[in-house]
DNA sequence: CTAAGTGCAAACAATTTGCACGGCG
DNA sequence: CGCCGTGCAAATTGTTTGCACTTAG
């Protein structure tokens, strides 16, 4: 089932362009990156893929579940393959650096919500802010 | 120790004014806000308090310990006391509702992130995504 | 008095939108 | 060859900054 995806574009009455598949491309390429990032990582092999492109493409490719996106920090939002989405964020808030962790680490902190509060725990979703062991001091 | 914050300000130099008094006062009352919120809050009760001068005071009171923010989803920052922020926001992402859990719950994520990665947690700033009781269907 | 603080407007940054042209199907 | 998608520029939104005026101490 590999390009599948571009079938699904068609099927929906969408049309499979470069730009998206540049789009796709550089997202899985940078595995994460924010919308400025991606439109640079595009431009390094097509030329003049705007911005404002990228942005409609991404709103597309995550209403197909291909991408996902995440606020970490103050900053712009960060995508990421769908796929490749099972994990946790660690934000070290000092360096501003992003490490994926098992999401199992989460699975006591969402059984005790779903059990105390009846919260449903989205754990693609959970970011951890702290600072990183390189940015701690003895 | 009333009011002793005021002190803390002349202390370092600062002066107390009542545009921070009024900041301040808006973040108790508001308990959650953004800058806006706050800014549009405070003009309930004194006139022309300018939002540059909201977004300068939040930071200064920030820089004293007074209050603190997370940045819940898309939108901008949410202010809040720092004296209220021993808590985990639990943010439907359905309704956007945030409700507020003991830290506690986290402490065990907290320990295996500190004792695997040697990532400091920081819980204040803990925010998790999922879907709330009363939006999860049966 | 006088340095710190404020208001205002302009600069910035991130994102969205309107519209005419271009190209996928 | 029609309609979706793109580029571009302008509009929006959130935040920061420069500067003259005000005011706390």
């Amino acid at each position: 089932m590999v390009e599948s995806w571009q079938e699904e574009l068609r099927a929906k009455g969408y049309r499979v362009t470069p730009q998206r598949q540049l789009v796709l491309e550089a997202v899985t390429n940078l595995e994460h990156g924010t919308p400025e990032e991606i439109c640079t990582e595009v431009q390094r092999t097509a030329r003049g893929v705007n911005i404002s492109t990228v942005y409609r493409t991404l709103e597309l490719l995550e209403e197909l579940g291909l991408v996902k996106h995440a606020h970490l920090g103050h900053g712009p939002p960060n995508y990421h393959l769908a796929a490749e989405a099972d994990h946790i964020h660690l934000v070290c808030r000092n360096c501003d650096t992003v490490n994926d962790v098992d999401p199992k680490l989460a699975a006591g902190l969402a059984e005790q919500l779903e059990r105390e509060f009846g919260f449903e725990t989205d754990v693609h979703h959970l970011t951890v802010y702290g600072r990183c062991k390189d940015c701690r001091r003895p």
